[in-house]
RNA sequence: UCCUCAGUAGCUCAAUGGCAGAGCGUGCGGCUGUUAACCGCAAUGUUGUUGGUUCGAGUCCAACCUGAGGAGCCA
C-alpha cells in the first residue's frame, strides 16, 4: 500500500501536514541506519534526509542519510508504482522522508556502514528541499564556513564530529576510571594566568574580567582538597592568529594531580593518549574510512612515547638544518639554545617519529612562571610539551608545578604580575605544600591529529576564528 | 602586526589589452546497478569596490574591502 501525500501545494512545507504524516507513520521496525546490519531481510522504516539521488531508467538510486549512517535505497519504477517512482525521482537534495523497505546485503552498495541497501517499497516525503547549496562537488573554503550549518551534514563533516564525540567521551572515561574528580573552574576570570594580552575582555558589573584561558591555577587548589582532578571546557584566547592550528574558542581538558613529579607526569600522559586514540579506532572505524583516515600510523601510538629533552631537541633541530638544501627550510629552522620552539621546528622535529614525542626541561624565560625549577640548572623548567606526530604539532603542554612559596612569590615577581591577585595561589605553597603536576590536552588539536585532516576549524561545529563568528 | 596569494554564473574555475566561457549543480527528456554515473536539450553574469591609463580593461596602475595560509603567540 502506497502512501504518497500528492498533490500538496507543490515544494512548500505545511507544518500541520507534516506534523500529521508523521504520528501516521507505520513505526514498524524504526531503525537506524547505523544498525542497519542486524536488519537483513527485514522491513524497516528509517526517517532521514535524501543525500543524493542517481535515477537510472526504471530504478532510482536514493542515498540517504539519518544522521547515524548513510544508506542506499532502491527504487524500482514496476514496483514502487509510477506515482511514488515520479515524486521520488524529482525530489531535491536534503528533502526529509520516511521510507520503508526490505534491507538485502549488497556488495555494491555504498554507504556508511557500506554493503547495505533498502528496497524501498513505500515512503513519505515531509519536504521536497529546493535548491540545496552544497552539491556533491568541490566547494572553497568561505563558501563552505558560511554554510556551516549545512556543511555538517556532508559525510567527512558528519564523520569529523562523531569522532571528536567520541574522543571527548574516551578522555571523560580515563579519568574518570582513574580515580580523578571532575570539577568545574571558572570561565569570567579576574586576570590572566600568563600575562593579559591574549584574552577576551568582558564588562563585569562595573568591572573588567576576561574569559578564561585556563583552568590550571583553580585545579592546582582543586587538587589540596581532592587529590586528583581534571575541568573539561570551552577555553578562550583572543591571539590573532590565522593559522590551521588556531581557534578562538575551544575545548581543553586540564588534570592536575598532587604528589606527581615530571616523570610521573610523562607516564599519565601516554597512557592518556593512547587510550583515547585507542578508542577511536575502536569506536570510529567507519568514520575514519569515511575520513579516508591512514590507521596505520595510528595504531603506531602505544605508549612508551619517545621522551628528548629541550637541549637534545635543539641539537636535533640544528642537524635537521645542517642536513636540509631548502633555503627557506633553514631559515625557518634556525635555533639557538634559548629559543622557544616555532611550528616549523616542532614539524620537522616530529617526522623523526612514528608516534608522539615529549620534549621536556624547557628554558624558564620561554615558559610560564609557575613552572618548578629544574634541579641544579635554574636556567631550565620541569616541563613537557607532548608534540603529535605527521605534521600535527603540540597538543599538550605541562609541567611540574613550583611548590616553595617564596620561589614562586620570586617568579610572580619577575614576571611582573599582579601580586595581589596571586596571594591564594601563594596560598596553597602555604598550607601544606607537595610536589604536584599538570598538563592541558587541546581537544580540537587533536581531533583533528586523529582525524588526519587540514584544519582546526572542520573539528568545532561552528568555529570561532580571527575573522568569523557566524553562523 | 608583518609576509604571500586570491576575488569572474548558485559552486569550482578558464578567458594573449579586442564577442563573457566551460564543468558541476538546477530544469526537462532518456537509460535496471548507480558510487562525484552517463547521453541529449535548456536557463543562468553589476567580472569585490572606487578611481585612473587606453580607441578599447575581467586583464594594466593606485587605493580600499573581503577572504585564504604562513610568521609571531599558543592547546
Amino acid at each position: 500500500m502506497l502512501s504518497v501525500f500528492h498533490p500538496y501545494s507543490a515544494r512548500s512545507l505545511l507544518y500541520s501536514r507534516l506534523h500529521r504524516n508523521l504520528r501516521e507513520t507505520t513505526m514498524t521496525n524504526l531503525i537506524t541506519i547505523e544498525r542497519i546490519a542486524d536488519h537483513v531481510g527485514q522491513r524497516v522504516t528509517i526517517r532521514g534526509w535524501l543525500y543524493d539521488l542517481t535515477p537510472k531508467g526504471k530504478l532510482l538510486f536514493l542515498r540517504l542519510r539519518d544522521g547515524t549512517g548513510l544508506t542506499q535505497g532502491v527504487a524500482y519504477r514496476p514496483e514502487v508504482g509510477d506515482e511514488l517512482f515520479e515524486r521520488l525521482a524529482h525530489l531535491g537534495q536534503e528533502s526529509s522522508l520516511i521510507v520503508s523497505g526490505t534491507v538485502k546485503a549488497n556488495d555494491r552498495a555504498p554507504g556508511v556502514p557500506r554493503g547495505y541497501e533498502i528496497a524501498v517499497e513505500e515512503a513519505e516525503v515531509l519536504q521536497d528541499a529546493v535548491g540545496y547549496p552544497i552539491t556533491p562537488k568541490e566547494h572553497g573554503v568561505e563558501f563552505l564556513m558560511d554554510n556551516r550549518h549545512l556543511w555538517l551534514r556532508s559525510s567527512k563533516q558528519w564523520a569529523i564530529m562523531r569522532v571528536r564525540a567520541t574522543i571527548k567521551r574516551a578522555i571523560i572515561d580515563f579519568f574518570d576510571s582513574r580515580g580523578f574528580l571532575n570539577i568545574d573552574t571558572p570561565i569570567i576570570t579576574p586576570s590572566a594566568a600568563e600575562g593579559t594580552s591574549t584574552l577576551f575582555e568582558v564588562g563585569y558589573f562595573d568591572d573588567k574580567a576576561y574569559l578564561a584561558q585556563t583552568g590550571q591555577l583553580y585545579n592546582e587548589a582543586n587538587i589540596m582538597a581532592f587529590g586528583k582532578v581534571y575541568c573539561f571546557g570551552p577555553t578562550f584566547r583572543a591571539e590573532k592568529s590565522k593559522t590551521r592550528r588556531h581557534l578562538a574558542e575551544f575545548w581543553m581538558v586540564e588534570p592536575e594531580i598532587a604528589f606527581c613529579d615530571l616523570e610521573q607526569l610523562m607516564a599519565l600522559e601516554e597512557e592518556f593518549v593512547s587510550t583515547v586514540v585507542g578508542r577511536a579506532l575502536d569506536e570510529r572505524a567507519n568514520e575514519l574510512a569515511v575520513l579516508e583516515r591512514d590507521v596505520t600510523a595510528l595504531r603506531n601510538v602505544v605508549a612508551p612515547f619517545p621522551r628528548i629533552s629541550y637541549d637534545e631537541a635543539v641539537q636535533r633541530v640544528q642537524a635537521i638544518r645542517d642536513a636540509t638544501d631548502d633555503p627557506e627550510l633553514k631559515e625557518q629552522l634556525a635555533i639557538e639554545w634559548g629559543d622557544d620552539f616555532g611550528s616549523p621546528h616542532e614539524t620537522e622535529l616530529t617526522k623523526q617519529f612514528d608516534r608522539p614525542v615529549f620534549v621536556y626541561g624547557y628554558p624558564t624565560a620561554v615558559k610560564a612562571f609557575y613552572m618548578e625549577p629544574w634541579p641544579g640548572r635554574p636556567e631550565v623548567c620541569k616541563s613537557v610539551d607532548l608534540l603529535a606526530p605527521e605534521g600535527y604539532g603540540e597538543i599538550i603542554g605541562g609541567s611540574e608545578r613550583m611548590s616553595d612559596p617564596e620561589v614562586l612569590l620570586a617568579a610572580i615577581r619577575r614576571h611582573e604580575l599582579p601580586e595581589a591577585n596571586y596571594q591564594w595561589y601563594i596560598d596553597l605553597r602555604r598550607y601544606g605544600s607537595v610536589p604536584h603536576s599538570g598538563f592541558g590536552l587541546g581537544l580540537e588539536r587533536t581531533v583533528t591529529w586523529v582525524c588526519g585532516i587540514e584544519h582546526i576549524r572542520q573539528t568545532s561545529p561552528f568555529p570561532r576564528t580571527l575573522n568569523r563568528m557566524t553562523p
